[in-house]
DNA sequence: CGTTATTTTGACGCTATTCAAAACCAGTGG
DNA sequence: CCACTGGTTTTGAATAGCGTCAAAATAACG
């Protein structure tokens, strides 16, 4: 089901904008052509089923723009969002036949694709790749760990503030976003309320009273529903239940 | 705090154990010589602690025997267990210099243990090592991923259920176990109730009540508190609310 | 056999879910 | 410009499920 548009040109990897976190991020210039060889973009509308879980994975890749969301489903219909995917995250697992999650782009979405038996031959062949997925293999394994305190152990209104957090968080080290002097952090949400729901573990209709509730206490300020303003992000911290005095993690 | 059992006396890779499933599994036997002058082994009593989260972490390693646990801990004192670590599993992370989470000693435990910047080193050097390293934790975060659809989603006693059903398989998979011609599987249960509450995101009090209404129900049956036989592991399965009709999961 | 840890059971309360309806919003076409 | 549509979000009321507190029962241990 390729329409035109989730197809698109071959872009060069020196003005990648993920060039320096995706996998290839090691990556040397002669290795960089070869993966040159192998990669073609292809992009998502908003919504558009990337992945489905159980299928044949031919090919692997790298987010460069835009969120794409893994999801688990019980036969009931019940969902449980798994991972959320950002720029330069990797999608895919070398070595595993077939899908495990689906992968749904939440906004849309360009992803830089490797077909998968070329990549992993390469993969191989080329430890600076390897070194890099287990990496970041690593680091997704620890936020997957965070995450699940969050699932097990927090409030609705934690949750929605560990969320939150998160988002802010990742939005300031990604692009120097709107950050007033006051210490005042703003971003716009990317996710629908159901979505969040699904990464929370919650019902929409509990997201939605947990969000008002934080505008009611002034932890958030919300202009219309999707733009959030953070006037304290300590204060959000502490809301979440997160050690507030500096993480440990070094 | 070393205490004499603390220490062992150095062993041959070859009848190890865990030979063929550990971060070793893929070296050659001059790499294994290279490893075995890096290693030594360690004990630790039921209930010792293994790593502190926060403390800078001097070693890496397997768990040759035994049970530990990976946990997380609020400010207020709840806790979440994030990760079960079983004969094979690899403690630490290559490339950090604190540790995340707590690690306990769950049963009585023996490690095998590497210190830490030679091991690093060594994976430079060694595509065995890392191979099979970006592998082991690819499962891993499939592992993390399963576990956080039953924290999100499912009920209490699904979330019991599906305890059991880990166990089972595992136990099932790794030493041929008691599986009697009728189907029926049994197993110690490794864990005690709190343990299983902090794995689970329940109170002990919940996972008992739990237990008992399985064990009501014929789904299980209990020989004192802590071996448990399941007549029916497809019947355990579908209290899981898993897809009882083979996994994809290829 | 007493002491302590673990587990079970009961009664009650609270949080989050469920079901239902209304408000809001963006887009489309008359 | 307005009415109509479908999707998203908010709000309300009632309920269920799990947590909390308390106490008893059981097992482990010296």
């Amino acid at each position: 089901m390729l329409n035109e548009r989730s197809l698109t040109v071959h872009q060069d990897c020196d003005q990648c904008p993920i060039r320096h976190r995706a996998v290839c991020a090691r990556c040397e210039s002669d290795e960089l052509e070869r993966l040159e060889e192998i990669k073609y973009y292809r992009k998502f509308e908003a919504g558009q089923m990337v992945i489905w879980s159980g299928d044949k994975m031919d090919f692997v890749g790298s987010v460069v723009s835009g969120i794409a969301s893994l999801t688990q489903t019980m036969e009931d219909g019940r969902t449980q969002m798994v991972g959320l995917l950002l720029p330069s995250d990797f999608v895919g697992r070398p070595g595993r036949l077939t899908a495990a999650y689906d992968v749904i782009a939440t906004t849309d979405l360009v992803m830089c694709c490797f077909r998968k038996s070329p990549f992993e031959e390469m993969m191989l062949r080329t430890p600076h790749i390897a070194q890099r997925l287990l990496e970041m293999t690593l680091d997704e394994l620890d936020a997957a760990r965070e995450w699940m305190l969050v699932l097990g152990r927090k409030t609705a209104r934690e949750k929605i503030a560990s969320l939150l957090a998160i988002i802010a968080r990742r939005d300031a080290s990604l692009h120097m976003t709107t950050r007033a002097q006051d210490g005042s952090v703003a971003f716009e949400l990317p996710l629908t309320r159901e979505a969040m729901a699904d990464y929370l573990g919650l019902t929409l209709e509990t997201v939605s009273r947990q969000i008002s509730a934080l505008k009611k206490d002034g932890v958030i300020v919300l202009a219309g529903k999707r733009h959030v303003t953070v006037p304290d992000l300590e204060r959000l911290m502490e809301e979440a239940g997160d050690d507030t005095d500096g993480g440990m993690l070094v």
